[in-house]
Parts: C-alpha cells; structure tokens; sequence
DNA sequence: ATCGTTTCCGGGAACGTTTCCAGTTCTTTT
DNA sequence: AAAAGAACTGGAAACGTTCCCGGAAACGAT
C-alpha cells in the first residue's frame, strides 16, 4: 500500500496525493476530497522513511535523562511525550546515567542520524560547544540553574527554575518560623555542581538572617540525589549528636530519606525536627507527615521545554532561556518554633 | 557527506562501503580496512532513513505506557530504555491516558510506519486480533494478569506476574498474623478488570481461611489507583465506621494515600491498622512506616519484555509468555494481632 | 591450455516519497 | 476575441541506501 496505490485508485497523478496528503494548495477541492476519502477508507498510511529520506529530516526529537532514581524529570517525562505527540512529533528517549558520558555521547550522535532536535533533563550540561555544534540540531536544556556548562547562550535554550532563589526561599521559610540551627543534606554528584546553587542559595538565607554557618549541619551523601545515600547521610548526622531543629533536604524523595532517617532514630517530625525540600512530586502529597516543599511547575517546564524546542525547529526563534518559579507548598513536615 | 563520498574518497564503488558497512562478506580484507578506516577518521554516519527504506524496516522500538500515575512502570521505562539501547535499537516512547484509546490506536498506527516491535506497559490490552494484525510487528505486553484482551496466545507475547496469586498471598500474609477484617480498596478504572484478579485472589485468600467476605470492608475508588480519588475511597470506608485491623490495597501509591487517610482519621499504621500492597517502587522503603508490599520484579520485568520482543523481531522465537513471581518485603506497615 | 570454481567488485534497479518544472485548462482582463 | 494570468495536474528527478546480478580476476585441477 503505497502513495502509487492511492493515486491509481483515485485516477490521479502520484504528485496530486502528495499535495493532498501535504495540505498544500494548488488541488482542486473535488480531486481533494476524493483522496481524501480514499486515504480514510484504504487506511493508508505514508512510510516515514521515505518521507524522511527526501525531506531530509525526520520528525524525531530525542530526549534525554539523565540520573537514575530521578522522579522529578521522570514525572516531566510524561508532560513532555504528551506535547511531542500532539505537535506531531516523535519522541526518542534515553535514559543514562549521570555517570557514563560515553553513553551519553553515544545515544546523541548515534540518533544523530536525523532528529529534529533535542532535549536534556537533569543532571549536568556539560558539553562544550565543540561537541554539541556538528550534532546540527537545536537542542533545550530543562535542568538545575548553573548546569548549563560553558556554552554561550545562543548556542541553545533552557527552561529552568532558579535553584538559589528556590533554596533561599525554602531556608527563610524556616528561619521565618523561628529556626536557626538548619541542617542540609547535600548530594556530591557531579562534583556537587548540581546541588551549588541549592546549598548558596542555603548559605545566603541564613547571612541574610544574620545566622552563622555551622559545618557540623551540612553532611554529604554519596550518589545523586538516591535515597539509601541520603537514608545513610542523614542518619550520620543524627548520630553525630549535632544540634539542629529542621533539614533542608534538595529534593522530595531524598526529603523522604532524611524524615525516614529521622524517625528511626526517635526524632519525630515535624514535633522534633522539621524537613523542607525542592520538588513537589506527587507522592510527597501522600507521606506523613505531607512534605513542605518548594514545588517546581513540572507540567509547564515540560511544556514550555517541547514549545521552546518546537520553535527552534521550525525556526519561529533561535534561542530562549525561560525561568520559572517555584511555589511554596505547605505541608505538614514543618512547625513553627 | 554520503556513502559516495566514503566510495570516491576510497576509490570503491557505493556497493563495496555497504558491504563493508553491514559486514557483509565478499570484500577483501585491504579493502575493507582501507574503508573502515576512511569511515572512522570521517566521522560518517548511515543515513538511517535510506537504510530504513530501502530495508522496509527500522531500528524503532515503540513502548506504549498507559496510566497516568503510573510509578511501577514508570519506572520499569528506565530498565527498558537501557536494554532497548543495549541491543541497538531506539525507543519510541508514549505516554497515554487509560482511557483515551483513540489516541491508543492512533499512537501505535501512527508509528506503525516502521516500527520493529510494540511493547505495552499497563493497563489494558484490549485490542482484537483484527485491530493489531494489520500493524504487523511483533508484540509484546507487560500488565496486570488477566488484561491481554481476546488475543489467542501465539498472537503476542507477554511478561507478567500473576495479580491472582500475588493478592493471594498478600492477604493470606496478613490473615497469617491474624487479621480477620480486611478491608480492600479497589480501583474502578476499565470496568474493574485491571483490578479483578487481585480481587479475586483478596476474595480467594478469604474464603479459604474461612473468612466470610464482607461487602462493607470493600471500598471501590474511581480513577486507575490514582492516589486522590484512593484518598478519598479510605476516608468513605474510615468515616463508615466500618471495622477493620488491616487493608489490603493495590499498589504500593494507593497504599500510601491509604495510610495517610488513616492517619488523617487519627488511625495508627501499623498499631490500629496494617497496611499491605503490591509493587514494591523505591519510594516506599521510605515512607513511614515502611510499606508491607509484594514486591514485582520490575527489573527483571522490563528485561525480559525487551528481550522477547527482540527475540520475536529476529526469529528467534515466534511468541513467549513469561510469569513472574512477586516476593513479600515486609515493612512496617504490617503488624500481627 | 582449458575449464570450472571461488573471490572480489561495480553497475544499476529499487525502496516510497517530495518537489521542481512544464503543460493544460480555466478565468479574467483588455 | 485574443492575450495574460491563475489554477490545477502530471512527469520525472532526486533523496541515500541495499542488494541482485553479471563480470573480472585469481586460482586450482584436469
């Protein structure tokens, strides 16, 4: 079933069907609808590859993420498939590691076959305009704020969401309520670049509030943002005996390791200890106590990251770089002291 | 940059480099190196869509997940993005609602164009031999036990755990340590029948204990285990004065909106209330207390699943049909009585 | 030396589209 | 009524591969 066996069905030419098939003009209406009909009723469908072999280009965006247990971008995900779908596209995905570059690499240039574009979440950016140049398609970044790597701006677009004013944010919440002696538990993937912003954001809340900054409060955990390293993190802490009445923690589910560290070692939260974090999954609705948490708008970074990718492709802009807000979420994981 | 240009660089002809790129035989070994070399230092890629063409066929995986709130195989999608990838092949991903299936049919005949192979995560299968039969690619499908649809066996493929005995023994666990009113909630989505073996296995594990079942400890939630809408159906069931030591829930997110009505209602999980569900996700080893839950080989499901496929696409077996077993994690959420 | 066989290589058709170009018919203008 | 333009249509080249087929060279056996 191919475009030749429509065309001698309908007795027109191979070229009409495309044209009508490509909603250009130049086909009278009567030869239009009768394709068309035809089209509907034989459930033809065009082959992709050809259309991509002339056309040079395919309709395939590929996006990838990076970090393994990351429930945030994985929940992006879903948003993300959904306006590729519904703007005709294609989505690619790949998930990798944040460690393996290789791979990395590897699924970009091995795709770069013909995408259209692509699209990162997570983890770091960082590629030097070198790499990324040959690969010839616009690409979006949806990660943490200075994950961006040395590229300069018009080299690509990002959607993302401040981390230091997010991070500040959630801290002053605390010390608004009364707190002082503020833990953080930090993540020291990627040479901790992924948490930097979140941890100044921290440090600067509590300058501005005229805190001092105790090191005995900041522990680091293995991995990237995973829940055992945070559960074994937050569990040093405690035992280190060091003095605090509430943890930032830089994302819901390692929030969920710190409250689950707390509360098998007898501290309960939020009575003995409160918890913050950055995320706003949906499952931190349904933990007890609820999370409070910073929540980052994932549907319309997703959104925002397809349109904005969209745009590049079909040249309606060359770059953008968009910020996003995120909300405080009041939960029942912190209490005035 | 073409395959012409590798063949005139080398002084070959177009015929020679695709062999020399298939690893075909009948090209002398100076030869193949000279080209293979060229093809290195070059950086030339294969034109993807011309391969595709003209071999009537792509590398296109496509993975269709159903469900909206899906973790369990929201998660599985990682583990099989890696295989896919391990095995050279691409994966087209969607997500789609579960109860639009237009958008369904439409996503995989969309795509139908040239895929290689269809994998379905979730939800129902519910499609006849006659929709499935004109894609034309081999199939294979991952969700709950008794939601294939009308297919005959050999038509698909399938990796599964067996819902009936899971429920089965998830109650009879609970039962074990004495619980005799167990109360159930259960998701309405697709007329029940996703949920209709766990039940039964629930209504199984009852019966053969002696338990009488009791309609009023049975509670029936609109949505597809979304965690709201199971929110509000444990509330109804608390608020019903309804008398209960233990639920038994579906997965492990409704699990957790369960626990939190409890302990919105002032209920103590596991002290007034035991909790048991089925899934296993990372995030419930860290909710409070640990969740009970039959943990599914998520893993290994999503392995096997690519394997199949991969298997079916090359001929190596024409339909297989896998049944996993769950194993019982005990949490905290479950206590004796 | 002849003949078959093996090994290697190139020519060219084919895959199913899109799109340029030229041609035909129809409409409008002068 | 003729010319000019617009509207529509078909032919054919092109996209970059794969792979069939036929031919050339090399080799061994008679």
């Amino acid at each position: 079933m191919t475009i030749k066996d429509i065309a001698k069905a309908c007795g027109v030419s191979v070229s009409t069907v495309s044209r009508v098939l490509n909603n250009h003009p130049d086909v009278s209406q009567s030869v239009r609808e009768r394709v068309q009909a035809m089209v509907e009723s034989s459930g033809y469908i065009p082959n992709n590859s050809a259309r991509d072999l002339v056309r040079t280009q395919s309709d395939a965006i590929g996006v990838v993420v990076r970090g393994r247990g990351n429930l945030f971008f994985s929940a992006m995900v879903k948003t993300i498939s959904r306006e590729i779908d519904s703007l005709g596209y294609t989505m690619v995905l790949h998930f990798i590691e944040s460690d393996d570059d290789e791979v990395m690499a590897g699924a970009i240039l091995e795709r770069e076959k013909k995408l259209r574009g692509l699209l990162f979440l997570g983890g770091r950016f960082d590629y030097s305009a070198e790499t990324l140049a040959p690969i010839g398609v616009p690409f979006v970044c949806c990660t943490y704020t200075n994950c961006f790597g040395t590229l300069s701006d018009s080299d690509y677009s990002s959607v993302s969401v401040d981390d230091y004013q997010t991070a500040y944010r959630a801290v002053k919440t605390l010390i608004d309520l009364g707190h002082r002696r503020i833990a953080v538990v930090l993540p020291d993937c990627a040479d901790r670049s992924i948490s930097e912003l979140r941890y100044k954001g921290y440090r600067a809340a509590l300058r501005d509030s005229g805190i001092p900054f105790d090191a005995d409060l900041l522990v680091e955990t293995e991995g990237c943002f995973e829940m055992p390293e945070t559960y074994a993190g937050a569990s040093r802490l405690i035992e280190s005996g060091a003095d605090f009445t509430a943890v930032f923690t830089l994302s819901d589910t390692t929030a969920m390791a710190a409250m689950k560290a707390l509360e098998d070692h007898g501290r309960r939260v939020p009575e003995d200890c409160s918890v913050i974090a950055i995320d706003g999954i949906s499952v931190s609705e349904y933990v007890n106590p609820t999370l409070t948490t910073m929540v980052q708008p994932v549907e319309e970074m997703g959104r925002e990251s397809v349109h904005i990718l969209a745009d590049m492709i079909e040249q309606r802009c060359s770059s953008r770089h968009l910020r996003l807000e995120a909300r405080l979420r009041a939960g029942g994981s912190v209490r005035q002291i």
